[in-house]
DNA sequence: AGCACGCCGACT
DNA sequence: GTCGGCGTGCTC
């Protein structure tokens, strides 16, 4: 038994009657508590002991698959963390039902109507036990033990009637809007089991038309499809085009659910009653018995990767759970991490193109402003006179523009004009941002205070504001082009389900001129009547202290550039201090393969992913000293017990030296093979906390900030 | 994670 | 003498 608790530990509980492996359970755990489990084996083997317990409650839900119990074990493996914690993730959230005699809150793992109970024996222990479960509805019964039948008939069915009228719809109907389309679903259909095959489709090309096709084809054979996107809030568009094609038959599972709607969802799903989950990274624990096909679109993302407690990459862990379910996985990208790249060039995924636009509309010309020499429009450093032009231009032909801007706030910092002294955060090494009229505010924790009047160093009370954020654009827009009708989207002004929908239903309505927004603005939404993109500092990012810099600000360049006209001509205007730089000339001419041919060449000369694994120790601490010293430990540690081929840098101070009262410092692994990391790493427990200390792994870090 | 147990300083 | 802060160790 898994139980649910920071421990790699198992544990054996006594049962009258064998169980089900992948039941969830609950058990005594320590003095007076029950815990939450999961039963992984069905025969005690470590019975010996004399004080083992019994399961207190076996939860009224159908147990996981022999393939998500495999998958999970391997997370935890992977991830290094607890296999209680991650399992628990498998299930809903237990819902404390009101009783009406006592008036006490129960827990109940039943659907919210109750129809699916316990078994009859289950009961008779229960009761002998000196237990009651309140929440057993007889109704349901039938339903579960059907559901089971129903379950060992249909494979056999489905697979002759299915594959059938598989190949008879296939030639009746036309699949997509065009050829490339259809060669791909054909080609992806073809191979059968665990495949992984990587979509690498220009903006525009309707990637999102192959998920349906695909869709369509999984669940006319009876299969489950699991759709994962970077985040959810940003791409109502997805989950309205797939709810509009398939009613009734999608669940939408992110983690702002309330308890009742993913217990709702989870059983939607468990009882077949809905057979597409459209969800975050969250979703992939969402159990789906007859899976078929998973999708990950923009695979390229880094919200994928979790990035507290249980740090897994939402992608690499789908690819597994195809593996285990023997299953394909289509990873979709405009802009492929290199990591998928490279397995596609090395024939491991199976690569498809999408070269041409849906409706044959010709990717938008980008052009580069070199804001070294550019002239500009008032002496707005980030405004050039071409692209106000072009502004202008566009409004006059009523069309829409959008500008992205890597930055919220008013200004990235606050500086006396006298002596140059710069507000600081006072929990975090970072500077202020201003926002409003007169807050700081500082973008790691949160934290806000007043704008001071006077200077704390010299007393004087003129400030400059360095740089430029969305809500300085935005007052300087509004200002030049008072006529037209302005909006902007960053964390600031959308930060609810509501509020987006708001925003793009205005946008499709055509009842907004310009659009400024961070990459908000262009992760996932699609508005085809933008006309005018303008990049308003791309520069922004070439620079982190992070191997991964050059990729990021690329895929966010491309991304944001792809936003301009999608069912029509579009322009981009790319404004730069940089003009030479790869991720520019690569976003101008529209070059992939430029970008990640030269990229991937910097990645092996620093032996760097994909050419090796990684794994990111960081150590945590309030006390600077104390923290240091760890780290050195730390490293001279791992030093001595590295095998062959592992290379141990640092530690050194993190580039984000001081979040949130804590001093950070590093130590990266780097390693030829997973398997070598993994050996090493399974001999080298590190993770621990205490008052002052912090210290945890992060295996395939996205962020080395 | 919690919760016990046990060791030490501070206090009615 | 007793309360309580927190470091350590355990949970079938």
């Amino acid at each position: 038994m898994a139980v649910k608790a920071p421990l790699f530990k198992i544990f054996t509980y006594r049962f009258p009657r064998p169980l089900e492996r992948g039941q969830k359970v609950r058990v005594p755990f320590g003095e007076k508590r029950i815990f939450p489990g999961i039963v992984l084996e069905k025969d005690a083997k470590g019975s010996e002991r004399k004080d083992i317990k019994s399961v207190f409650q076996v939860m009224d839900m159908p147990p996981l698959g022999e393939e998500r119990i495999q998958w999970l074990k391997w997370l935890s493996g992977y991830y290094h963390y607890p296999l209680g914690l991650v399992a628990d993730l498998s299930f809903p959230p237990l819902l404390q039902k009101k009783t009406s005699s006592s008036g006490n809150a129960e827990i109940s793992g039943c659907e919210p109507e109750g129809s699916i109970p316990s078994s009859p024996e289950k009961l008779k222990w229960q009761r002998r036990e000196g237990f009651s479960n309140k929440s057993v509805s007889s109704s349901g019964n039938k339903e579960f033990k059907a559901f089971l039948k129903g379950e060992r008939q249909k494979k056999d069915e489905t697979l002759s009637v299915s594959q059938e009228g598989f190949t008879d719809s296939f030639q009746k109907e036309n699949v997509c809007l065009t050829e490339e389309q259809e060669q791909c679903v054909k080609s992806i259909l073809s191979k059968k089991g665990f495949q992984p095959h990587l979509l690498y489709g220009v903006t525009g090309s309707g990637k999102t038309e192959i998920y349906k096709a695909l869709t369509e084809r999984f669940l006319s054979r009876g299969k489950q499809v699991l759709i994962l996107l970077p985040e959810i809030f940003l791409t109502p568009q997805i989950v309205e085009r797939f709810s509009k094609k398939f009613p009734d038959q999608v669940a939408v599972w992110h983690s702002d659910l309330t308890a009742r709607q993913k217990t709702t969802a989870w059983f939607d799903l468990a009882m077949q009653r809905r057979n597409i989950l459209i969800g975050t990274r969250s979703a992939l624990f969402c159990p789906l018995p007859r899976l078929g096909l998973i999708v990950v679109d923009e695979e390229h993302s880094s919200s994928f990767k979790q990035e507290t407690r249980f740090q897994y990459h939402a992608r690499d862990s789908a690819i597994m759970l195809a593996r285990f379910s023997d299953i394909p996985i289509l990873l979709g990208s405009a802009t492929p991490s290199l990591d998928s790249w490279f397995q596609a060039q090395r024939g491991v995924y199976q690569i498809h193109y999408l070269k041409r636009r849906a409706f044959k509309q010709p990717l938008p010309e980008v052009r580069v402003v070199d804001l070294r020499k550019a002239p500009r429009k008032d002496k707005i450093f980030w405004l050039s006179e071409e692209l106000y032009l072009k502004i202008k231009e566009t409004l006059e032909r009523k069309k829409q523009a959008a500008l992205f801007l890597n930055r919220r706030g008013q200004a990235g910092a606050l500086m006396c004009s006298h002596c140059g002294y710069v507000k600081y955060c006072k929990n975090c090494d970072i500077a202020l941002s201003l926002h409003g009229f007169d807050y700081l505010l500082c973008h790691y924790c949160n934290s806000m205070e007043k704008k001071p009047s006077a200077c704390p160093e010299c007393g004087k009370t003129q400030w400059v504001e360095k740089g430029v954020g969305t809500e300085k654009v935005e007052q300087v827009i509004k200002a030049l082009f008072p006529k037209a009708r302005v909006f902007r989207a960053d964390r600031d002004a959308i930060d609810s389900h509501s509020e987006m929908s708001s925003f793009v239903q205005t946008v499709e309505k055509g009842e907004a001129d310009i659009l400024i927004g961070t990459q908000m603005l262009a992760k996932g939404l699609d508005f085809p009547s933008i006309y005018l993109v303008g990049l308003l500092l791309a520069d922004m990012g070439f620079h982190f202290p992070d191997f991964r810099a050059s990729e990021h600000a690329f895929q966010t360049l491309l991304q944001m550039a792809g936003r301009a006209g999608r069912n029509h001509e579009g322009e981009v205007i790319l404004q730069t201090f940089n003009p030479d730089h790869l991720s520019v000339s690569a976003v101008r001419d529209h070059n992939y393969r430029a970008f990640s041919e030269e990229e991937m060449k910097n990645r092996k000369n620093l032996f760097y992913p994909p050419f090796s694994r990684l794994c990111l120790f960081q150590v945590d601490s309030l006390k600077e000293k104390a923290g240091r010293e760890f780290a050195f430990e730390l490293a001279r540690s791992a030093r001595k017990k590295a095998l062959s081929g592992i290379k141990i840098l640092g530690p050194s101070p993190a580039p984000l030296f001081k979040i949130q009262k804590y001093y950070r410092y590093q130590i990266l692994v780097k390693a030829p093979s997973h398997e070598v990391l993994q050996s090493f790493l399974d001999d080298f427990p590190i993770d621990q906390t205490n008052r002052f200390l912090r210290v945890k792994r992060d295996r395939d870090p996205v962020c080395l900030l």
